[in-house]
DNA sequence: AAAGCAGGTCACCAGGTCAC
DNA sequence: GTGACCTGGTGACCTGCTTT
């Protein structure tokens, strides 16, 4: 007759139980608590609790509220409101029925008395959890903050790629009016923009040269306010998956439609014609946008986080292209839906990108990632590369190198300390 | 309610300890403990033990509350409930009195503390214990891995039927069709099927041919799968139970309704109408389940194992039947349903049989047990004789022999050794 | 020493109280 | 009926002593 007898302990098992498997060989507890900040919270109510009540942290008015409902078995009357209203401090004493529900839901119960003082153990893991939840609100705060100020975020992304990028309108802007002016064709080796001259004549010098525009983006990813807040593991995915798709971007000045040709850094040109695999595609900015893509679809930890960021980041973007191009409305649409030809070209790329570097591994690894000992990263597996062949291009997915790898640079980087090393 | 069940098995173990001091014959500390895995257990709540405070394995709060009860010596109030209030962890502290009270029945006291390091001895014998715990653990394990191949329980059990079983539908179809194309009606003087003739011609040869059958219930029960790791006690207790009750199950099969008969072995007929107390039933099928049936209402050791073992073999059954019944899904419960019938009729016919044993006591026991010299059971005393006064037909409760009985067959089948001498 | 327990300590909680 | 507050009991740890 009494009311717990109705119900089990434990009609909701935490909601992070039924979702995920994590193999918990441990018995832990599952301690669920609520912060506010420093304050443990009541599990019923929400109020501030009082102590560890009945099995679970409450305050002292559903303590006390539990109490005589298990005292005197109350039957209380049966909630007119289809039994699902919402308890909190403010309201908890609208509805007797919901009230004892919610109690017994989050697991009070006199079985789950606990006297005595707090075994250490767990005094500990509650610290640690408190410690944990309010750093980690602090750090999104942060990132959030970060990521507030529109003008200034904008300002810093646009920096930020002005500082990494030797490729931007205005520095490739002499280099182009001189190859328009008097054009040098030569029939290329290796069609790569960032090839000195189209005949690849030193693959060590162009090496060096593929090396320096990969750190370029990477310190740009670096300098993306928020960016540096993210976990280790999120970095390391989003540069994976973005970093060609960037530096694709990054190069697309190079292509000059009107000439049909491929510029290269010595100014000399390579038709379209006499290229094998072109890329045929117009791209119309240098854009920070298309490095945030591609998220969703990866195993990221703080997808949540990213995501915010990346809808911040987007909404920034639309802001000002409404802003600079006030006569075309569609214009970010059109400028989205470029992103899977970039996909698509940036993984066309990376073919023979890695066709490439199978020839001359040893030589490119020694300049993109630094020549220091190599931390071994955990590679992505199979199914990762079965979803998407030669997306990734991280130094540990060049399988025919060995199960070790240096990243140094990489790892330098994404910790924040490297700065773009030339101007 | 489960405090009951759990907490009998406390008040038994020292009777002599907990009036006085503890009446310690020198010899052997009785060593009682319990063990979950690795870990020893409080005798007094089952918590986890701190160790061995004032003579007895328990918790930290057993030890504190038995401290501050004979420190000041608190008289606290006499309990509402009987004095009977289970001792667990999750309620220990719901009745102070009975706490006492269970903290004494299980030896603790001033005098009864050990100072000082362990003795090496005692320690030895508590790893031992452990490990015979935890072998019998993986006894269990070996129990349930026994009862898991469900198509293999089913044809074991079936095997096993059929080993020990004379009276078949095979086996006895001849006889039956031969007794249908001519009967030959008899006046009974002991109606039983058992009886080679409708007139009883020798009371030794009946007599053996009872015993014969008993023994076949027997073995068919030891070919049970996981019954052989059930505890001698355990065995003995289910057998006592179901023996009679198989055995009617079994002969089932020569009361024909046809010719509203029963049939002996010899082959003629006894009409019903000629017998006097007529056993009016319809039974459909040779089934193992019955024997597991009235578990639940007896005091058996490993009532869990016994249960589960139960579950397993219902739940097998259920497939089978419904298997073989697709047209009648409610095929099993029909037959759960005729169990009450047939523990009333073992009843009534074991009112017959004692009647029959106590005439001719002597002879029949020692074709039932054999001859050896007989080991004493316990006997289950009169509260379970008024229970169902004369469902139990062990040796041993033929109340007008001595306190000696012979059960060397019974013995010797429980231990697994014996097997059906003939077929 | 090392191991192991009685006793003490005090952080903690169930239950009771009583203005509201 | 509610909940801030009080009170007595509880038990996780610690300390000091006893035994091996
Ligand atoms: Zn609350
Ligand atoms: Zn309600
Ligand atoms: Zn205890
Ligand atoms: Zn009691």
């Amino acid at each position: 007759m009494s009311p717990d007898s109705s119900y089990g302990r434990y009609e909701t098992p935490t909601p992070t139980d039924n979702m995920m498997g994590p193999v918990h060989t441990e018995r832990e507890p599952e301690l669920h608590i609520e912060f506010d900040g420093t304050t443990v919270l009541c599990r019923v109510c929400g109020d501030k609790a009082s102590g560890f009540h009945y099995g679970v942290h409450s305050c002292e008015g559903c303590k006390g509220f539990f109490r005589r409902s298990i005292q005197q078995k109350i039957q209380y009357r049966p909630c007119t409101k289809n039994q699902q209203c919402s308890i909190l401090r403010i309201n908890r004493n609208r509805c007797q029925y919901c009230r004892l529900k919610k109690c017994i839901a989050v697991g009070m119960s006199r079985d789950a008395v606990r006297f005595g003082r707090v075994p250490k153990r767990e005094k500990a893991r509650i610290l640690a959890a408190m410690q944990q939840s309010s750093s980690s609100r602090a750090h999104e705060q942060a990132a959030a903050a970060e990521l507030e100020d529109a003008p200034r975020l904008l300002a810093r992304v646009v920096r930020a790629h002005l500082d990494t990028c030797e490729f931007t309108r205005d520095r490739v802007a002499a280099m182009r009016a001189r190859a328009r002016d008097c054009p040098t064709y030569s029939q290329p080796t290796l069609a790569c923009p960032l090839n000195p001259a189209p005949e690849l004549q030193s693959e060590k010098e162009f090496s060096q040269r593929f090396a320096h525009v990969i750190r370029g983006v990477i310190d740009f990813a670096g300098l993306i306010p928020g960016f540096q807040l993210l976990t280790q593991d999120d970095k390391f995915t989003l540069l994976k998956s973005g970093l060609f798709d960037a530096l694709f971007v990054r190069l697309i000045c190079m292509f000059d439609a009107p000439l049909n040709s491929i510029i290269c850094l010595n100014g000399q040109l390579m038709k379209r014609d006499s290229i094998q695999s072109g890329a045929n595609a117009r791209f119309l900015v240098d854009s920070t946008f298309k490095f945030a893509e591609r998220m969703n679809s990866m195993n990221l930890r703080n997808v949540d986080l990213v995501e915010r960021m990346h809808a911040r980041l987007k909404a920034c973007l639309q802001t000002v292209v409404t802003q600079n191009r006030p006569d075309r409305p569609g214009f970010l649409r059109e400028l989205m839906d470029t992103l899977p030809d970039l996909r698509t070209l940036s993984t066309l790329h990376t073919e023979k990108l890695v066709v490439f570097r199978t020839e001359h591994k040893e030589l490119l690894r020694q300049q993109m990632w630094g020549e220091e000992e190599g931390c071994s990263w955990a590679d992505s597996g199979p199914e990762e590369s079965a979803r998407s062949p030669i997306a990734s291009v991280s130094s540990s997915e060049s399988g025919e190198v060995g199960g070790e790898c240096g990243t140094p640079l990489l790892a330098a980087t994404l910790a924040g300390r490297r700065r773009l090393d030339s101007r």
